[in-house]
DNA sequence: ACAAATTGATAGTAATACTATTATATTTGC
DNA sequence: GCAAATATAATAGTATTACTATCAATTTGT
């Protein structure tokens, strides 16, 4: 599983689109406004006639590159945890220890996440705080089991095997490994939620506090 | 905070409703429907023209009790955090060791729900589907807070912060009891989501190892 | 029995989530 | 440099959703 980087490329399952964004300046400002779009007002109340106006485009040309905005957010879903994977395999790959090696992925998937230069049209810090209210939404529905057949879900899926392979490694024996990687990678999203909104459910509120309260957890679960 | 029972009434914020649904046969049969309504086509699909061809009634006497279906949804979300509150006050309350009652805690809100038949117009596993794939929804809009000033999320976080002093009592040293306890409560419903449509990233199969997997947890972490 | 409250039926509105068609740019291939 | 191909824009149209308003019919409380 360790064949990514050298070039740093971010591929998407082309299920997702009709056209392929990438390939188009249309379709990088499409992406671009629609983080920032979904940001300001939330995916609920997004449409592609009101990202048609932000970027000067029309609506039916939106959707030439996506068939409707659930995909599109899936699209940026994929995109993100590409991202997070990337920083994951390249962060985590020198390490031989594998105690060392978990606490750094850990870190990895659960730190403060901050824009990312090497991505012009992209910015990870918006990025992230649309994951955090709206990602688990694409999973919550009723076609769920449909699009996993599809590959809708592969990246975030991988994300967590890696982390789970990690636990592994420092810890044969433990027996939930799987539960307490996908814990760990849904609970990051959900706590940073409760930080801005539900102060008093979390502990957590500074930038580290959580990467804090997940590597006490693994130190003495393991 | 010891003041529940004697009577099992599940009170609910009266801001989430128009007419209260208990008062009337419709309303209960709003309440009844919506729910099996729901678990059928999902939260998205599901309209008030719909389950009101269900109920044989007509869509705008439904609107008469609810004034959209969120807060119909947030309405059914207090329902079932409020029978679990009711749950875990009963079964914990005469338990004084503290690690038996935290245990006690755990296995109330982790395990898995059958129907009540004290409440005859609810079928509480069927709820606790829609709680597994909707609840993270109410929470998840760009009204959280002032929907959180108006109570309308006051029973969950009760239900979280009664756990939370359990886990404090417990072990008075943990520093992260709050976020121990929201991790717990919605790591259930996400862990649930998962052996139905994600079995390779989740440990759980059977109805009880999601309780084991927390009481492990707890047990090495406190 | 009769007024009050509840429910049902119908109609109507604005917005959403598209599809289809045609026109107008823009790019590219030779 | 120009025709052909492709991409984008503009407009119109449809079914559905999420309501609101009105009025008639039915149920209920005293």
């Amino acid at each position: 599983m360790q064949n990514l980087f050298t070039s740093f490329k971010i591929t998407i399952n082309d299920k997702l689109y009709v056209k392929d964004p990438e390939t188009s300046e249309l379709g990088k400002k499409i992406i671009q406004n629609s983080i920032i779009l979904i940001d300001e007002i939330g995916f609920e109340s997004f449409t592609f006639k009101k990202l048609g106006v932000k970027i000067q485009s029309n609506e039916s040309s939106i959707y030439r590159y996506f068939t409707n905005k659930h995909k599109l957010l899936v699209y940026l879903s994929s995109w993100y945890w590409s991202w997070i994977e990337y920083n994951l395999v390249f962060e985590t790959n020198n390490i031989s220890n594998p105690v060392e090696k978990l606490v750094k992925g850990i870190k990895i998937v659960t730190q403060k996440i901050e824009d990312d230069q090497k991505t012009p049209h992209i910015d990870e810090s918006i990025l992230n705080r649309i994951i955090i209210s709206e990602f688990t939404k694409t999973l919550l529905t009723k076609e769920v089991d449909e699009e996993n057949k599809e590959g809708f879900f592969s990246v975030y899926k991988r994300v967590i095997c890696r982390i789970i392979e990690m636990i592994e490694e420092a810890n044969p024996n433990y027996p939930y490994a799987k539960s307490l990687a996908s814990s760990i990678v849904e609970g990051t999203l959900h706590q940073n939620y409760l930080k801005d909104h539900f102060k008093n459910i979390t502990n957590l509120s500074d930038d580290n506090s959580i990467t804090e309260f997940y590597l006490d957890i693994i130190k003495k679960v393991l």
